[in-house]
RNA sequence: GGGUGAUUAGCUCAGCUGGUUAGAGCGUCACAUUGACAUUGUGAAGGUCACUGGUUCGAGUCCAGUAUCACCCACCA
């Protein structure tokens, strides 16, 4: 063994730093750059991702490593294949998230709300925490090796990107599908904002169910948990063919004062939305705090008021208004709530109370009950129909068609319909919001002109809109948004869009996802990527989800300090499939961080035991024959992975490969064979393979082994199966009886180790050399081979000498063997492949199944008879051998 | 209320359109080890494939139902 400087272990931290520098320094992650250095050919396809943009809202945890790892992966294995690879990476300025945060730490640290500020320097307080928020962002996604384009980085509150969402609001303002309306909205009186309804996180709560008459004349008995709402109602709605109240349709009645509170005029109406059998099977309508409500009144505008003349009942500080008379003005919803009941109860009219279960929406953000109260919003309308190449259609259908149509794919496919159910319920999208961090929204007002443009209007005394938008608006144009759109002639957009593939967590499916598509459709009239592929969360070691409260966070970056990112992006990947989500351990890690040495003490091998020739590759024995074909079979296969996005399948098949095939069996053989170009060749290629998944590690074994010519690993050509070794002239024969019985050790997991002093038990010879194995299990691939004949019995002692062509194969019978047990053993399997041999027998006599089953299925039988025939006669030859 | 997924070894999971005796990793136990690597190697033990029916020559796999768990959606007020 020469002398070697490469330490014993490898050692993440001394590598990955200083690697990434040179990748990044390289310009390589850039497309142009590698078409101009020759490396990618600019005829070939294009492959471009964009990076969910991570919130600015503070650092990255270890679901955001598992994109990044899944990314990246999938990038490196596109990038090496030669395509046109671009992968943007960027952040989301994640307006009502980064707002609150910031909020918070004012108030904690300087005891200041947003109102001690005026909007400008609050704006400067938040710009100045995004700022720094995106370094350790950008900091993090390099730690984990992401090889994203940074020359091309963006920001969703960038001038670039504003102007795009500005372009984007003005297209839909003029088509009509932005409308500014007085409606139903979802109200964190906590926040002071709005939030769209997917914001909302329905919890389970337990409410009283009340069932009361408004007053004591009144015919219909209803049934509500919020009886505060119901100081604004102004309808009772029931089945149409409900045969109880049908008579009462069209009514109107005049309570003076309900509850000691505002005088109500009920109008009777129909509507199917109402189930007869619950409750009381009447429902009273309060149009300006339910959506359901509101929706009932959107159907009967000419029959019912939205309120009764007033205004809603429950104001934005979540208490009640004027409307809901002087006895509840002033109070809060859950104080005039029992106050309500109170009044009912005394005056009468309460005929029942029961505990029910309810679900109530929160806001995700604040974690307030939201209200529902009306006001003046922005919304995109989903269900308006416009005309689109001469048909009318809605934002609805071009997002189903998106989908149904197959230009876009989802990845596992169950979450398409998901995506269809969600469609179906969707309602218009309330897109403004009351703070202060965000892209404001670009209409102006001057009297009573409004103005929607890119830029604002001139002439004096215009006044912007104050609200700003749904973060998700400018995260909808992401795809086209980061290529230069609006600029249609940009170079890029018109190169890398439509994007191949979207990869990000299936919880944002609704918010991003399908906004995207919404996005891309209406205003490009295309799909905004090919794939989404959705991967799940990542939980902790007992599957539970990873939570300050829990302590169970791991960080990423705590990880790769002490492990290396190489060890955590396998970890993350392995057992990763779309759609679930994936158990992360310390343990699993270990495991991980134990393969990133196994193959860096590979390496020490390579370095250390062959030595560089300018020698061509050969196949020179079996074993060199078997461990080429292994490895073109991995290639095709992980290519094949890759190419369906099974990167776990891929990485367990190389894992296997490398600790089995190569590691503990090649290597051995190489021991005593020294066929070093091909050893050299093979560790290449196996190199290259692992790249994608294991940056850090190949490209530092890269660098100090240099097996190939690349400037970098990272720009090696992907290994294509044609690539395959030719084989060794005028060896066939007892060279594929060779391969049969290696490949049936490998079968059997079993080991060879060359050395004579330990307890050897059968030798494999091939010409000259000879192969030890010491396994008894390989007794089955030698009877393979004695059921070719040429059963020699004396040289030497104790053995058994077979011999097959020109390939002999000594067994050691004494040694091995408990004559005895491995006969009954071999009686018993004996015994068994003649019944299963009867069973295929009877099979292939069975009339029925020779009727009905498929060809091919009556073929495979054949085959397999044949097969466990020849099985029976091996067994018995084997037999014969022992007894002997 | 509707939907989706899961249930296979002590643990985590593979198992493709049904086809021999259901596999792997981790863990456990035994053994080995001056050797590229103890962050190692060889081997062993360990399973009524949740349950009940059905289809089939044949079911872990397909169908129906049941149970348990998880998640998502929702206009029972």
């Amino acid at each position: 063994m020469k002398e070697i400087d490469i330490p014993k272990n490898y050692d993440a931290k001394t590598w990955e730093d200083a690697l990434y520098q040179k990748w990044k320094e390289s310009g390589l992650f850039d497309p142009d750059t590698c078409i101009q250095a020759g490396i990618t050919d600019e005829s070939r396809p294009t492959f471009s991702i964009v990076l969910p943009p991570p919130n600015v809202t503070g650092r990255l945890h270890v679901g955001h490593a598992a994109m990044l790892a899944i990314e990246d992966t999938i990038v490196r294995y596109h990038r090496m294949k030669g395509d046109r690879t671009l992968w943007i990476p960027g952040t989301d300025h994640a307006a009502v998230a980064t707002q609150s945060k910031v909020e918070d730490i004012l108030w904690k640290e300087e005891k200041k709300t947003r109102y001690d500020f005026s909007r400008e320097d609050f704006l400067a307080r938040l710009a100045a925490f995004a700022k720094e928020s995106r370094s350790d962002i950008r900091h993090q996604i390099e730690k984990l090796g992401s090889s994203v384009d940074w020359s091309r980085e963006a920001y969703t509150l960038d001038s670039e990107r504003s102007l795009a969402v500005r372009t984007a609001f003005k297209r839909m303002y003029d088509d009509g599908l932005i409308y500014r309306g007085y409606r139903t909205v979802n109200w964190s009186v906590k926040g002071q904002s709005t939030c769209s309804d997917d914001e909302l996180e329905h919890i389970d709560r337990k409410a009283t169910l009340s069932t009361f008459r408004y007053s004591k004349d009144f015919p219909i008995a209803i049934a509500t948990t919020r009886p505060e709402t119901k100081l604004g109602d102004t309808a009772v709605a029931i089945h149409p063919d409900d045969e109880r109240y049908k008579k009462y349709i069209g009514k109107v009645f005049d309570i003076p004062s309900f509850a000691g509170g505002p005088a109500l005029s009920i109008t009777i109406i129909a509507d199917a939305m109402v189930d007869p059998a619950f409750g009381t099977g009447a429902v009273g309508i309060t149009p300006a705090h339910s959506h359901t409500d509101y929706d009932v009144y959107l159907r009967h505008k000419e029959e019912i008021r939205f309120t009764q003349g007033g205004e809603a009942v429950i104001g934005q500080d979540g208490r009640m208004t004027d409307s809901a008379g002087k006895k509840y003005a002033g109070l809060s919803v859950a104080d005039a709530r029992a106050k309500v009941i109170d009044s009912i109860r005394t005056e009468g009219l309460l005929e029942k109370e029961e505990a029910v279960d309810q679900t109530v929406g929160t806001s995700d953000r604040f974690k307030d009950v939201v209200e529902v109260i009306p006001m003046q919003q922005w919304f995109i309308d989903v269900n308006k129909t416009f005309s689109r190449n001469g048909r009318e259609v809605s934002l609805k259908e071009l997002m189903r068609e998106s989908v149904s149509s197959g230009r876009v794919t989802i990845l596992p496919e169950r979450f398409t319909r998901t995506y269809f159910h969600w469609i179906e319920n969707l309602r218009d999208w309330c897109i403004s919001r009351q703070i202060w961090f965000g892209h404001q929204i670009p209409v102006w007002y001057r009297n009573d002109e409004i103005f929607c443009g890119v830029d604002a209007p001139s002439g004096e005394g215009w006044r912007q809109d104050e609200d700003t938008l749904d973060t998700w608006f400018s995260s909808g144009l992401w795809t086209f948004s980061t290529l230069g759109w609006p600029d249609r002639e940009a170079k890029d957009f018109k190169t890398y869009h439509p994007t191949t593939l979207l990869e990000t967590g299936y919880d944002i499916l609704f918010f991003w996802v399908a906004r995207m598509i919404l996005m891309s459709e209406y205003l490009l009239e295309a799909n905004p990527f090919d794939t989404v592929y959705l991967h799940g969360l990542v939980r902790d070691a007992e599957g539970r989800k990873m939570s300050k409260s829990l302590g169970n966070i791991i960080d990423p970056l705590d990880v790769t300090e002490t492990h290396g990112a190489d060890a955590l992006r396998i970890a993350l990947l392995s057992g990763a499939t779309p759609g679930n989500d994936v158990k992360l351990s310390e343990e699993k890690i270990l495991a991980m961080r134990n393969f990133t040495n196994k193959l860096w003490n590979l390496s020490r091998y390579v370095a250390a035991m062959s030595s560089p020739s300018s020698e061509k590759p050969q196949v020179k024995s079996d074993a060199d024959r078997y461990i080429i074909d292994t490895l073109s079979f991995i290639q095709a296969s992980v290519t094949a992975h890759l190419e369906k996005y099974e990167l776990s399948l891929a990485a367990e098949e190389l894992r296997e490969f490398t600790w089995s095939d190569f590691a503990d069996w090649y290597v051995e053989v190489h021991k005593i064979e020294k066929n070093d170009a091909l050893l050299r060749q093979v560790f290449d290629t196996l190199l290259r393979l692992w790249h994608p998944f294991m940056p850090f590690v190949t490209e530092a074994i890269h660098e100090t082994l240099h097996l190939n010519q690349s400037p970098f690993l990272m720009v090696a050509p992907w290994p294509h199966r044609e690539e395959k070794l030719p084989a060794k002239p005028g060896a066939e024969a007892p060279f594929e009886l060779l391969k049969d019985v290696i490949i049936k050790i490998r079968n059997v997991r079993s080991i060879y180790r060359i050395d004579p002093t330990r307890n050897m038990r059968i030798g494999v010879r091939a010409g000259s050399e000879t192969i030890l194995v010491n396994n008894k299990a390989v007794l089955e691939a030698i009877a393979h081979i004695d059921a070719i004949e040429n059963i020699g019995s004396d040289t030497p002692e104790n053995a058994v000498l077979i011999q097959a062509g020109t390939l002999q194969i000594f067994l050691y019978l004494d040694d091995v063997i408990d004559k005895e047990q491995e006969l009954a053993r071999l009686n018993k399997e004996l015994e068994e492949t003649l019944k299963y041999i009867e069973g295929i027998k009877a099979r292939l006599s069975n009339r029925a199944f020779m009727d009905r089953a498929p060809e091919h299925v009556t073929q495979a039988e054949q085959s397999k008879l044949e097969t466990a025939q020849e099985k029976a006669r091996e067994l018995e030859s084997w037999i014969r051998v022992i007894l002997t």
